[in-house]
DNA sequence: GCTGGTGTCTGTATCGATCTAGAAGCTATC
DNA sequence: GATAGCTTCTAGATCGATACAGACACCAGC
């Protein structure tokens, strides 16, 4: 755009300015940052004349190396962009962040936290950021060690859990139980569950007592862990309750790894999947088996995310308030960048909201089947 | 973490490093940049101290100031991210870009245009990135302006065509075309359009000619020229093809703004959705209405996002592939940071994908009527 | 006429790195 | 033994802004 007579492209800096205007440098950084310290009329002549030349204002890096901040928070997910964003859940959480980072006029620079690469952690601690909010990754992730190294402010979602660092979560415990108790009270018996991922691993199938125990995703060890005490509590021997492990949170997967549990003599009559992703996965599972939801199969989900209302049928589900959350989680980062030390927000309250998911055994349904 | 014993936190900084090791800072430098410009036994030694001290690498704005690069590239997406993101294309989208981009260790830094608020205009104007990707805004918005302010390389998707302004886009008026082409090869005589938003202003309802031809929204403006052209060759006048313009491009404001046009004597007995957000509305709103797809209402939708083959009925729809031109987004901008001037990318083809939302008309699915 | 207070504006140190040019040491060659 | 060519390391200028401590003018009050 502004190019020199000689060819070289004369950047625009403060200086440049306060030369052309016979002032000093100083001023003109007070006519952007500190209105009260220079007179009205000065300061509209300034604005004018970097309208006029195209001044854009003080370079961002250089204040950004001056003031120690950049305006951007660094958001950690894990895995790729893609399979983060395609979570409706996710979304809203992200949302009700951004929402609530704007205030300060923060964006957020978003870093997926690959665990192959040792190189693909530089851009993480390389990252200009002023803090760091890391999103649900599991146990010993490196690159939520990466993003530690700058000793910026950092808060977590779910997990991991670490030592002085304040966590925005909910009961997933609790969640989960009352899913459970839900189906144990519309009568069901035959119970089942799927879960999102343990690990980091992709493994799909089966999830016995070791593998459960040893879930690198504490948020699934919690939900489990709740369902497993609401069973018991009801006489239901845990470990006769067959737990699905899907390797991916999205329907996809969830519908591979559910399928072969809906049929034989023995298939549940209900399901309790950890997300309504997952849900929904089994919904289409079911479809495709040929089962009435809820009539011949009964399914509970969790977070009670956008897609969860306008299911088919719509999803009887836990529901977690994302967007507050997200909130919750901007606040924070807000606070410690203004260098307070808030207490950690207590978990939010979950409860079940019912649907037409899940009905009682025996299915009612079986009335007007026209299969 | 680490304190001084005299309570003042200690930064710690290349030159630190240096004098602890009693080298120059210049080669503690290349240690990080240039491992070329050092023996391997100091590098080793240089690297194993920093470890020690706990010093993370250069600080990431003085070398951004210095450099002239941050590694982020800025993404303005419109209104807020929840809407952006709700949409399974944009996500898909955005993870072509963020992989592509990764090559390079690039973050994406995104930012929401509001165009209420003047002052909302400065976190675009002063975010600190090296280069900006604008994705489908509307004509003349301003925040498209900010980020142009700094004379960065900018990459345009769909739209606002600008001069001078790589653009990456598609034959959307080929793909309208090809959609009412289908719908007019299975006998539909009486269609209907839904339209994503024409201009920001939140407005529903029919949407005639001069709406139509004032939209700001240029890809509307393009996929309605197409729509129109093909059915005005088959002999269909255009101003008789109801075309009804949706708040917003989800699922739901698609149904409500549907929802009337689709009672009534001469309800159309086809629509083309132009996006696959709003055709899964359609979806929703034709089974409130005891409507059956395709038996009574054929859907054709656009995009071919991730929703559209698990939909019920899967959908038929126009393809774009949305990853490719994620992707492509992200060559370019590299290219453009490297200081290339590549050219911009003929549009990608289009093509119908034929699933089975759409059949005859008259329904062939009338057989087994069982409503 | 002097003191003290306000309101504006300026000079300079500083943020923490990278780049360029060149110094120092060491070996190989004629 | 002087010259040339390496490799390895360093000094100093520079990127562009902001914070702090004053300088200067002007006015009020005694």
């Amino acid at each position: 755009m502004q190019k020199h007579p000689d060819g070289s492209s004369p950047r625009l800096t403060l200086l440049t300015l306060a030369q052309d205007l016979g002032i000093s440098r100083a001023t003109v950084s007070n006519a952007y940052n500190r209105p009260d310290q220079l007179s009205a009329a000065l300061r509209e002549r300034i604005l004018a004349r970097a309208a006029e030349l195209g001044f854009a204002g003080p370079d961002p890096m250089a204040r950004g190396l001056r003031r120690g901040r950049v305006g951007a928070v660094g958001v950690l997910v894990d895995e790729g962009l893609s399979r983060a964003f395609s979570d409706p859940a996710v979304v809203d959480l992200l949302d009700g962040l951004a929402r609530e980072l704007q205030a300060d006029g923060l964006g957020l620079l978003l870093h997926a936290g690959r665990a192959d690469d040792e190189a693909a952690l530089r851009p993480i601690q390389d990252a200009a950021v002023d803090a760091w909010v890391v999103l649900s990754m599991p146990d010993g992730h490196p690159a939520v060690a990466a993003a530690r190294t700058r000793n910026r402010p950092l808060v977590v979602l779910d997990q991991p859990v670490l030592p002085g660092v304040p966590l925005v979560g909910i009961d997933d415990a609790a969640g989960a139980a009352a899913a459970i108790a839900h189906l144990l009270a519309l009568g069901h018996r035959r119970l089942g569950v799927l879960a999102m991922p343990l690990r980091p691993d992709r493994q799909e199938g089966p999830a016995g007592l070791a593998r459960q125990a040893g879930a690198t995703y504490q948020v699934m060890r919690r939900r489990l862990a709740g369902a497993a005490s609401a069973a018991e509590a009801a006489g239901l021997s845990w470990d006769r309750v067959p737990v699905v492990e899907s390797a991916a949170n999205d329907p996809d997967a969830g519908a591979r790894a559910v399928a072969g549990l809906l049929t034989g003599d023995d298939a549940p009559t209900a399901l309790f999947a950890c997300s309504d992703q997952l849900a929904l996965g089994v919904l289409r599972a079911a479809r495709a088996a040929g089962l009435r939801v809820p009539a011949d199969l009964s399914v509970v989900g969790f977070d009670d995310s956008s897609a969860a209302p306008s299911a088919d049928p719509p999803l009887t589900t836990v529901r977690q308030p994302l967007r507050d959350r997200g909130r919750e989680l901007g606040v924070l980062v807000r606070a410690l960048l203004r260098g307070e030390t808030p207490p950690a927000p207590e978990p939010a309250p979950v409860h079940l909201v019912v649907r037409s998911s899940a009905a009682p055994v025996g299915g009612g349904g079986a009335a007007d089947a026209r299969g």
